[in-house]
This record gives C-alpha cells, sequence and structure tokens, in this order.
RNA sequence: GGUCCCGUGGUGUAGCGGUUAACAUGUCUGCCUGUCACGCAGAAGAUCGCGGGUUCGAUUCCCGUCGGGACCGCCA
C-alpha cells in the first residue's frame, strides 16, 4: 500500500497538477459507460473521482467492478474542472482526481440504510448497525464536537490548575438517590460494588486529602427508566474545589462556558449568567429549569378567584392549592374548542383535573367560565393578566405542585407550537437557593433535595430540627434553554452538621455510620471547606448540535429499555459464571435461557 | 409500574375483511465518455414482527407477546 498523500475533504485548488493518493469508501459511482464518476469520501468529506480509459484501461476495469463503500486506494492527478462542470454544492468542486490506478482494499457488502446525513431510517437499525450509522458526517461531526468540548473544558481547567484524578468504577452502594447497578464479587460471596452514580463521596474526600481542585470527565451510572435526555450510563465534567464561596464557584464556571461556547461554537456569550432563585424559577415558569428564551409565563389569579362564584377555582384556594394562569397572547383564533381540548389531554398527564379557558374579544371574556367573571370580577381578572382582544387564557386550579407542573409543561408546550422560541439563542441561567429538603407524603419522611452532604445556609441550620422544609440549600443547578446542564453545592464539611443531615433523613446513628462513617470520619481531620459541580456531557453536547436525544450525542447508546441492539447487552450468563458469584437466578418474568 | 404511538420487499412509505399487496428509493443485468439525485431499458426481491382469537376468509378487526420510540411515575 502507498501512503495516502491527502484527505479526500482537503484536496484544494493549490494540489492542481499534483499527484496524489487518497484511500477512503464509496461514496456513490456514477457509470457512463466509457467513464465512470466515483465520489470518494473518508470523515474530511468526498472528493470526485473521474475514471478515464483515455488515461488508465485498467482503472476503468476495476472502476466497473466498485459498489458502495468498497474500501480504496485512488492514485491520481488533481486536475481543474471546466467552468461547466464545477459543483458548487461541493467543497472540492471545483476539481476532480483523474485516477491512474484504482486498487479495491476491501469490498463491502451492500449496506442496510444509506450512509448520508439525510436519513429517514428507523433509528433501531440505525443502532443494530451503529458502526455504518456513524459514518454518516453528520454523526461524525457529534462526535467530534463532544471531543472539542471535553478538549476545551481540559484546556480550561489545566490553566486554573485543577488536577485530574481517576476514582473507582467499582465502588460501594448507598442508600438515597437513584438506583444502583449492582457487580457482584466473586471473593466476597454474597456481596455487591455498585457502579458510582457519580464520584461525590471521593471527590470531598481528596479534598480532605489536600488536593483542593479536582475535576474528572466521569462515567456514572443509574438504574432508572430512560427518557430522551436520560441514559443510563452518561458522562459528567466533575469538579470539586476547597476554599472557594459559592460566588466563586459560580464565576469559574461561568467563564469555562464561556470558553466552551467560544471554542466549539464560536459564540461569546455575556456573564454573569442571570441567577434566579428557585421559588421565583417555579412561580413564573413553573419549572426548576425554566427556558428563559420566551414568555408565556403563570401568573398567580388565586386572590383574585378566591371568592369567586366558580367552585373549581374558589375550592381550589380554600383547600390551600393555587389557581395560576398563561395568557397566550393573540391565540384565540388559532385554538379551537377542540384544540384547547387536547391541551386539557395533555395538561391532564401532570395530574391536572382540568384546564379553564377564556377567550378575549373587544366586549370582553368568552368561554363556557366566563359567566363566573361578568363585570368587576372579569375586568380585575383581564387587567392582572393583561389580557386583550384576541388573547386566550388558560387556567390551571390545583395544588400547588400540580398547578406548576402542568401549566409548566404547557407553557413549553405552547412555546414550540406558536414558534415563540428564538433557536439560535443559547440562555444560560442559574437557578440557586433551592430546598435543602423535600417532603414525601407517602413515606412520611424528608429527603435531600441535592443529596445529603449539601451545605444548609448558615443562617437557616437552626431550622433544621423545627422546620426542615423552609431550609435553604448552597446549591446551584446551571440551565440552558430549559435543560438542567448540571447542578453543584458547598458541601457539609463538619461532622456534626453531617450528622444532623442524617438523622433528619430518618437514618439512626448506627445506620450513618454504617453507610457514611468513612465520610464523617474523615471530616475529622482537618476538612477544608469545599465544594463543586458536575455538568451533563451528553448534555452539553446535545444541546450545541442542536440535537433532541441523547443517543445521538453517543457513539454507543442505549435504546429506551437500557438495551444495546448492536452487542445485544444485557444478556444471559453461563451456570458456571453464576456459580462463580454464588448467584441463583429467581426469574419472575421474561424468562430467557442461555443456550 | 402506567399511558400513548409505531412494526408491510434491503430502506422509507401506501393500502384494504376477499388485491396479481402499490409507490419511491436501493440492488442486480444490459446500454451509455462529463456525471454529481446521471440517464434509458429490463429483472429479482414480501412468512405484511411473532402467537392466539373472531370470521367462509385476517396484512387489515380483537387479545396477548416481542422489538422500537415519546411521556408520567422514577432519576439524592
Amino acid at each position: 500500500m502507498t501512503k495516502r498523500t491527502h484527505p479526500c475533504g482537503e484536496v484544494a485548488e493549490q494540489a492542481i497538477g499534483q499527484q496524489v493518493v487518497l484511500k477512503g469508501w464509496v461514496q456513490k459511482r456514477r457509470d457512463l459507460g466509457g467513464l465512470i464518476f466515483v465520489d470518494l469520501r473518508d470523515r474530511t468529506g468526498i472528493v470526485q473521482i473521474v475514471i478515464n480509459p483515455a488515461i488508465s484501461e485498467e482503472a476503468l476495469v476495476i472502476g466497473d467492478k466498485l459498489r458502495n463503500e468498497y474500501v480504496v486506494e485512488i492514485s491520481g492527478e488533481v486536475v481543474a474542472r471546466q467552468e461547466s462542470q464545477v459543483n458548487p454544492n461541493m467543497k472540492t468542486g471545483r476539481i476532480e482526481v483523474q485516477a491512474t490506478q484504482v486498487t479495491v482494499i476491501n469490498e463491502a457488502k451492500n449496506p442496510p440504510f444509506a450512509i448520508e446525513d439525510k436519513t429517514d431510517v428507523n433509528e433501531d437499525l440505525r443502532l443494530k448497525y451503529r458502526y455504518l450509522d456513524l459514518r454518516r458526517p453528520v454523526m461524525y461531526d457529534t462526535l467530534k464536537m463532544r471531543s472539542e468540548v471535553t478538549k476545551a473544558i481540559r484546556r480550561f481547567l489545566d490553566e486554573e490548575a485543577f488536577l485530574e484524578v481517576e476514582t473507582p468504577i467499582l465502588t460501594k452502594s448507598t442508600p438515597e438517590g437513584a438506583r444502583d447497578y449492582l457487580v457482584p464479587s466473586r471473593v466476597h460471596e454474597g456481596e455487591f460494588y455498585a457502579l458510582p452514580q457519580s464520584p461525590q463521596l471521593f471527590k470531598q474526600m481528596l479534598m480532605v486529602s489536600g488536593i483542593e481542585k479536582y475535576y474528572q470527565i466521569a462515567r456514572c451510572f443509574r438504574d432508572e427508566d430512560l427518557r430522551a435526555d436520560r441514559q443510563p450510563e452518561f458522562t459528567q465534567i466533575d469538579m470539586e474545589m476547597s476554599f472557594m464561596s459559592m460566588d466563586e464557584i459560580l464565576e469559574q464556571n461561568e467563564r469555562m462556558m464561556k470558553k466552551v461556547m467560544k471554542d466549539v461554537k464560536g459564540i461569546e456569550i455575556e456573564t454573569p449568567f442571570q441567577r434566579m432563585k428557585y421559588t421565583e424559577a417555579m412561580d413564573r415558569f413553573g419549572s426548576d429549569k425554566p427556558d428563559v428564551r420566551f414568555g408565556l409565563e403563570l401568573q398567580d389569579v388565586s386572590s383574585l378567584v378566591a371568592d369567586s362564584s366558580f367552585k373549581v377555582f374558589a375550592g381550589a384556594v380554600e383547600n390551600g392549592g393555587q389557581v395560576k394562569a398563561i395568557n397566550v397572547k393573540g391565540a384565540a383564533a388559532n385554538y379551537s374548542r377542540k384544540d384547547i381540548d387536547a391541551l386539557g389531554v395533555f395538561a391532564a398527564v401532570y395530574g391536572a383535573k382540568g384546564l379553564a379557558w377564556l377567550k378575549v374579544d373587544e366586549e370582553g371574556l368568552k368561554g363556557p367560565i366566563a359567566k363566573f367573571f361578568e363585570g368587576e370580577a372579569g375586568e380585575k381578572l383581564a387587567e392582572t393578566l393583561q389580557a386583550e382582544a384576541g388573547d386566550l387564557l388558560l387556567f390551571v386550579a390545583d395544588k400547588k405542585s400540580v398547578v406548576a407542573d402542568s401549566l409548566g409543561a404547557l407553557r413549553l408546550k405552547l412555546g414550540k407550537e406558536l414558534q415563540l422560541i428564538d433557536e439560535s439563542k443559547f440562555a444560560f441561567l442559574w437557578v440557586v437557593d433551592w430546598p435543602l429538603f423535600e417532603y414525601d407524603a407517602e413515606d412520611g419522611r424528608y429527603y435531600a433535595a441535592h443529596h445529603p452532604f449539601t451545605m444548609p445556609f448558615v443562617e437557616d441550620i437552626e431550622l433544621m430540627d423545627s422546620n426542615p422544609a423552609e431550609v435553604r440549600a448552597q446549591a446551584y443547578d446551571l440551565v440552558l434553554n430549559g435543560y438542567e446542564l448540571g447542578g453543584g453545592s458547598l458541601r457539609i464539611y463538619e461532622r456534626n452538621i453531617q450528622e444532623k443531615m442524617f438523622s433528619i433523613l430518618g437514618f439512626s446513628k448506627e445506620e450513618a455510620t454504617a453507610q457514611f462513617g468513612f465520610l464523617m470520619e474523615a471530616f475529622e481531620y482537618g476538612t477544608p471547606p469545599h465544594g463543586g459541580i458536575a455538568f451533563g456531557l451528553d448534555r452539553i453536547v446535545m444541546i450545541l448540535a442542536g440535537r433532541t436525544n441523547l443517543r445521538d450525542t453517543i457513539a454507543f447508546p442505549k435504546t429506551a429499555s437500557a438495551s444495546d441492539i448492536l452487542t445485544k447487552a444485557p444478556s444471559p450468563v453461563s451456570e458456571e459464571q453464576l456459580k462463580d458469584l454464588s448467584l441463583a437466578i429467581n426469574l419472575q418474568k421474561n424468562a430467557k435461557s442461555v443456550e
């Protein structure tokens, strides 16, 4: 084999007259009988090869046998195309390579789908033949962007004197949080490792170790159900720093994101990012990760309708709930009764028992509930919602969480449907002042809203015993265009506060010691104040690449049921393997056997 | 755990209680020296995901199941 002289996509006009050797895949063969054109593709792009018997009879014979996706070597001369033959749609469209020699390096079966960006093939087929799917330039570009994001982050953190440290993949299963992926131990019969949900405990102990600035591009595992933006294994940009205030951490991460946006997208973004309290995000957007690229904000009308004769509204307020509305500007004409019914069905998914609505025209409020809002009540309502003729007003009356979830989701849906979102925008936002705890009525206990190592506001510590629900956490999430990019917090670094935390979470002293004793013991040996953050790399890439599912940013992702169609994982294992691990399978359903 | 959508030549779709299962594209063969969505002529290619039911008859209707997708719950 001869040495490759040029990548296909970079054969330029400067090379005219030069002898070149190209290697790549046959994208397309156009056989005109006595003359054959071949589009040759490698990861840099496509260049046209001409096989002309006047140049080489032999090349034509081989060119005749070429098929899509054959791997070939072409030797020839770069020539300029005549003006009439230039292809302006190709980067290399002003030149072509006149083949003197064509060699088939490897033949290829006809692929199950066309290797090209525009494809409408089913995703399961793409996943089964992922190695072919990744040949598509758009997939290559996404992987490349992912690599560029991590490179930019590494460059930044290196300059900031961070140390990259690896932490264990085989680690300890701990309660709280997501379901663990478990790995049975052969040496310790009946015992299990867990794959890390995040390197949380290790990075905190690295702070005790005096590393001061740690980062890791860390694989994390959570055995929970998937979504378009959630995979069972995913990658975090994980960081932890000592002696830094929350402001310093946020500022540093703003600079990091600024660099990523500059290096990867060539976009200058404004810093500092907007900061919004959790309560404000929930009140205005019904979401803890609001997309602030458009309006349609939620407005509280509880006090206006508390005395209303419309029992649904009055009753919700009386029962400690809320009535909130969104004013869909100028949409009255676009949404028929049937359309609004469909919105109601959509809201019901989030627990809303109904979606009340009013349309506004020159005369006032119209619609089935308009009769409850005649006169002054209606005027006040319209005034509060800044309603004008042509507007559509949508209401949900329920307990606070249902109102937020349903109207928040409705807001996003309408924003998309009405194309209110400027897709070219990147709206970064810090959500701060999170609650430390969430009360779970079903379990009758508090759970950590972020995680159990999060530092409360110092002035709220005294509330921990009396009113845990009111305690605020020194935690922060970075939100971009309605996606949670990452989150972090300052951490507890004193044993007594950590113990108090566990006790509120319902751990006995013995349980806390058994599960997290090593961490609390570490805290007794001179632990610096510290805090950190972790970003979802896959999600960052998804948004920057303009994709809507996480699978497109991962070379070999899992399906919605957490399996890998390509390798057929997971799969049964042999009796022998089970015996080594002292395991017996006790199938409850979907029995599959090893052949 | 739940709700919804999808499954028909290699691929993407259409279809309908009785069809020769249609169209596009791809593949193969022949012709073709300036194509680049090459063109022209022809050919091959389908267990209509799988199982069961209803029916004289099911790709079509029903139930189940498997696979894929979206969402709710879940994801500290």
